[in-house]
DNA sequence: CGTTTTTGCCTTTTT
DNA sequence: GGCAAAAACG
């Protein structure tokens, strides 16, 4: 099937515009249409620019047809601007197989569901879903919930989905004891009731995938002689499942192109494997790989900072970036006293430079985790500089959103038990524990669903009185709206719903503050929805896409995110706060892989830098606020990984005195990181058998220590866990 | 069954 | 210190 060489000279023969706009190594990139291709994609070079133009120059070229083709990515987003762009060099994009590689493992599952024990119409669960599930099977199986949380399950059943591992593959001897050894038996009975459900999990969308291709030659056949040429997109961002899969689709062709860099690989903890990257040229032996190295993003200093940091870590494959600008402010360095004066210089610096005309809209704060957007927000909305949080709240997450959806659900399938039990009771019906526990009983006995047991219980007399009719009324509700569907639109059905099922009774009555931001929402829903074709199409687009609402480009706003968040996207101006040991890099990132862990904070700091086009300021609190203790902290270790010559130190902080070499430079931040490390304080003070007192227990003596908890056997108040702050010695 | 009180956990990152 | 789930109470 490998098509002739001519193909590629004639592509060159006839210079095509859009290659006009690629350096050479983008060219390589673009035109190495056959066999498997690995770009090196470092920050800024024109990656996406690449991908859009391998596939435009592939349909141009007539290579392919654009059904042979196939693009996947992570994010809606990624996929959505591939495709734009795409239908702008080519004027169309619609039959191409271009999505996130759950959007792909959807569609190709509906396909063949009935050869993996599930309908087409089967239902994606959230993660709520899944621990109420699980939960339900610890219950079960008599599985005490609060030494083996549901969440523990959760976490080890995915990674083993991020494996490629069904349940009858969990051998090794490690996995079998995980979670005192109930996991695997968990693991299966979850496979069993998502089968019964009707439905799957995100893991499931990749492995099921796998499974269908090991299980069905033909089916593998089928879309491995299809897919004539495959672009993967932040293949350092890939998991065994998905490297797996991958692996198959390739097998018949073998013109797999994927683009990704492995210093940008910072989801190690949800599966991905940057092993993967690193070992490309050993899984496809005749391998091309082209390294992009010109940054047109970002300033020289900001590039070189970048670099010298990332050079820290080991086993990379190693890149070189340039970039052709050569002017730029050099980093600024700001060290403040606590996280609130950092929000106050933050916000400073946020009005100076819009008063000297940048937009806010090229503004951002990048933080290691949530939590940290509070101080910021605080401080803009006090200045009155309009901001907007990314990743924060996501819109199907809301409680309103997802009861609306859960009533969707039902009425689009009504053995959807999850759903059913979600909304039963809301707005409240007089529903108990009692009621459900009958429902559950009659379900199993019936074997159907809670909704037919309810049918069924309701039809023999069973439910009697307020609670009868309550049900009745239900049940009449749903038959009702089900028969609307095909009937009205989608978006007057759920306005029917709402309505008539009391649900925005239910917030109308509510006097919260929320509650009238809820009902907006619910509006917001009900237009959403009016935009798909049916039920079912606007269900799988709630599972897949996780998006905020009313994300205007258009509004002159500060952005606030995480780092992850910003992973793909760029600004002129970038702040980066709270560079201190254990928030970054983050201490749990540190306690749970040590240096593995230390290397991924690395790159998230690698990935922050070269968000930057322009400007770049990093700070650092030498106090910070910790579960509400006052603790001091130490500059990030990153800090001193940027060579010298880079910085601007910003007056007023810590690092005034300017230092000549690069040697005095970490000298000092050392020095400062030794002065205000504080005593480790509970283990220095106490010890086990230190008498103490506690201001409401009294006195007693410490049986156990661990970091800041004491076990302590009070004299009075008998045996208690306390954190160490709370006692003193006595 | 619904409300109030208490606890416990949080603050890593998410398709 | 704050929020959500669990437990206790009415």
């Amino acid at each position: 099937m490998i098509l002739p060489e001519q193909d590629i000279s004639v592509a060159e023969a006839e210079p095509n515009p859009m290659l006009s706009l690629l350096n050479d190594e983008q060219k390589q990139a673009v035109l190495a249409t056959q066999g498997p291709l690995l770009v090196l994609a470092g920050a800024g070079t024109g990656k996406t620019r690449v991908l859009t133009t391998r596939i435009a120059h592939i349909l141009l070229t007539k290579l392919a047809w654009p059904g042979e083709i196939l693009a996947v990515t992570f994010t809606n987003k990624a996929a959505r601007e591939m495709a734009d762009r795409v239908s702008s060099l080519t004027g169309a994009s619609q039959s191409l197989w271009m999505g996130t590689f759950h959007s792909i493992g959807a569609k190709i599952i509906r396909r063949h569901a009935e050869k993996l024990g599930l309908t087409s119409s089967f239902t994606i669960l959230d993660e709520d879903d899944q621990l109420r599930l699980i939960k339900a099977i610890l219950a079960e199986k008599n599985i005490d919930d609060k030494s083996l949380p549901p969440k523990l399950f959760l976490a080890i059943i995915q990674s083993w989905k991020d494996q490629g591992l069904t349940p009858a593959k969990v051998n090794n001897p490690g996995d079998t004891q995980a979670a005192s050894g109930h996991a695997v038996s968990v693991y299966k009975a979850y496979q069993d009731r998502l089968r019964q459900l009707n439905a799957t999990d995100f893991g499931d969308l990749i492995l099921h995938m796998l499974t269908l291709f090991t299980e069905h030659q033909d089916v593998l056949q089928e879309y491995a002689k299809r897919f004539k040429y495959i672009l993967v997109d932040e293949y350092q961002d890939t998991n065994v499942s998905q490297y797996l899969w991958l692996r198959l689709l390739a097998s018949y062709h073998k013109n797999i192109c994927c683009v990704g860099d492995d210093d940008q690989s910072i989801y190690s903890w949800r599966g991905a494997e940057v092993g993967n990257i690193l070992r490309f040229e050993r899984d496809y032996p005749d391998a091309k790989v082209v390294r992009l190295e010109c940054n047109y993003r970002s300033t020289p200093h900001i590039l070189a900072a970048a670099s010298a940091l990332i050079a820290n870590n080991r086993g990379r494959l190693g890149k070189t970036l340039w970039t052709p600008v050569t002017e730029g402010d050099k980093i600024h360095l700001k060290s403040v006293w606590d996280e609130g004066e950092e929000a106050r210089y933050v916000g400073e610096e946020v009005e100076q430079l819009q008063r000297k005309g940048t937009d806010l809209k090229q503004m951002a704060i990048l933080v290691r985790a949530g939590f940290q957007t509070r101080a910021f927000e605080e401080r803009f909305l006090t200045l009155g500089v309009p901001y907007r949080v990314i990743g924060g709240l996501r819109f199907y997450e809301r409680a309103e959103i997802r009861d609306a959806v859960a009533y969707l659900r039902v009425i689009a399938s009504p053995s959807d038990d999850l759903a059913f039990e979600r909304i039963i009771n809301t707005p409240k019906r007089g529903i108990g524990q009692a009621t459900m526990q009958q429902l559950h009983t009659t379900a199993r006995a019936i074997n159907n669903s809670l909704y037919h047991a309810t049918v069924h219980l309701l039809q023999t007399g069973a439910l009697k009185g307020k609670l009868g009719q309550a049900l009745d009324k239900f049940i009449q509700g749903c038959e009702r709206w089900r028969s609307q569907i095909g009937v009205l639109p989608v978006s007057e059905i759920t306005e029917l719903v709402l309505e008539e099922s009391g649900y925005r009774h239910m917030w109308q009555q509510e006097k919260s503050p929320e509650a009238a931001g809820r009902l907006e929402n619910l509006k917001e829903l009900a237009r959403a929805i009016g935009e798909f074709e049916n039920i079912g199409a606007f269900l799988e687009h709630v599972s897949l896409v996780t998006e905020a609402a009313g994300n205007n480009d258009s509004n002159d706003m500060v952005s606030l995110m995480t780092l992850h968040a910003a992973k793909g996207l760029e600004f002129d101006v970038i702040f980066l706060p709270g560079w201190e040991e254990g928030v970054f890099p983050h201490q749990r990132a540190l306690d749970e892989s040590g240096t593995k862990g230390l290397e991924e904070e690395r790159r998230l700091a690698y990935v922050g830098i070269t968000r930057a086009r322009k400007r770049l300021f990093i700070s650092h609190a030498a106090n910070r606020r910790i579960y509400n203790q006052w603790q001091s902290s130490i500059p990030s270790r990153f800090i001193a990984e940027i060579p010298q010559e880079h910085v601007d130190k910003i007056s007023g902080g810590l690092y005034n005195a300017p230092k000549p070499t690069q040697r005095a430079w970490q000298d000092e931040v050392a020095s400062i990181m030794s002065a205000s490390s504080k005593p480790a304080a509970s283990e220095a003070k106490f010890s086990k058998g230190t008498r103490i007192f506690h201001q409401k227990f009294g006195y007693g003596r410490i049986q156990s220590v661990s970091g800041d908890h004491l076990e302590i056997e009070f004299e009075k108040a008998g045996h208690k866990k306390v954190l160490a702050d709370f006692v003193e010695k006595a």
